[in-house]
DNA sequence: TCGAAGAGTATTGTATACAATTAAATTGCT
DNA sequence: AGCAATTTAATTGTATACAATACTCTTCGA
């Protein structure tokens, strides 16, 4: 059977990052509980935390979500308290995201709860390097890859 | 600020795989698109494939699945025509997965689809290797830390 | 300045995920 | 046999994701 096996050698690395994508998202997710905050929330907010107010467009642009998932989310940030969604008075389209008070009083707890769940993982600077990078190199593949495809059908169309 | 160069480390590897598994999921989605298969579907029908019939539970356990998100996907994969799901006459609480005969002609054309797909990494055995090599161990790691966390709340109860 | 094109956000619909609960069937123990 | 504990699926509720669409506001060209 010679298709069968380079399939199945690709399906596992895909297989390998999906299953740890959803392990990290539950850690944080747990490690997040006292917070109340869900992995995608946590992220929103350490991009916030950096350079809030922000649109909800440079948002997404930093976490690669669109409106249909931040929407939602941000509205569920505001209700607990994290947030403040304001129409931008200069440009009516815009939404700027605002940190509350509370959520910049806390930033610290946040980090230093998260900074003690890190070192569990027990990999050096340099491997989580490396396999960042290795993560990098797939994800622009994977791009070119779409890209290529989207050039095909622009070409199909004519 | 001395917390903050770490967690934004750390942030970065899980943020990395979170993206590079969604980046599959999309690439995986419009390359199985001809079949109208959706990555967590076509792994479920790769297990099947292997090993059909399987009980919801067996299935799960291999995709880390429970039913509250299998139970819906089979039914689709059901609606669509690629399973049968046939409560156990020895167990009556558990449901059978069988393929189609369907499936079971298709299996080919999709694994050769992917088959395809797959080269366009553009990485060789041995970097898929290190790189699934790595994720394990993460995971592993994750679990581990999970269970701590688990063994200790058991331990607050007391 | 008026209207078309574009930009930014929200909404709708579909499909995962997963915790928690429910319901039914089986097992095990007495 | 009879009943409690366990097992297995399904259901419910919440939260992402994302394509496609709708809606509002802004910009830009004639």
């Amino acid at each position: 059977m010679p298709k069968v096996s380079p399939v199945l050698l690709d399906e596992q690395l895909c297989f390998s990052i999906y299953s740890a994508s959803k392990k990290f998202n539950h850690f944080y997710q747990s490690a997040l509980a006292p917070f109340g905050l869900t992995y995608p929330q946590y992220i929103a907010m350490l991009v916030l935390w950096e350079d809030a107010p922000l649109t909800v467009h440079q948002l997404g642009e930093r976490l690669e979500l669109d409106s249909g998932t931040l929407t939602p989310l941000l509205k569920r940030l505001e209700k607990q308290g994290w947030v403040t969604r304001v129409r931008s008075r200069t440009d009516e389209r815009q939404v700027l995201i605002h940190l509350t008070e509370t959520a910049e009083a806390k930033r610290d707890e946040v980090y230093s709860r998260i900074g003690q769940c890190q070192t569990l993982l027990g990999m050096t600077d340099n491997e989580i390097d490396s396999m960042m990078t290795e993560l990098v190199t797939v994800k622009d593949q994977l791009d070119t890859v779409s890209h290529q495809r989207l050039i095909a059908k622009e070409v199909d169309k004519d």
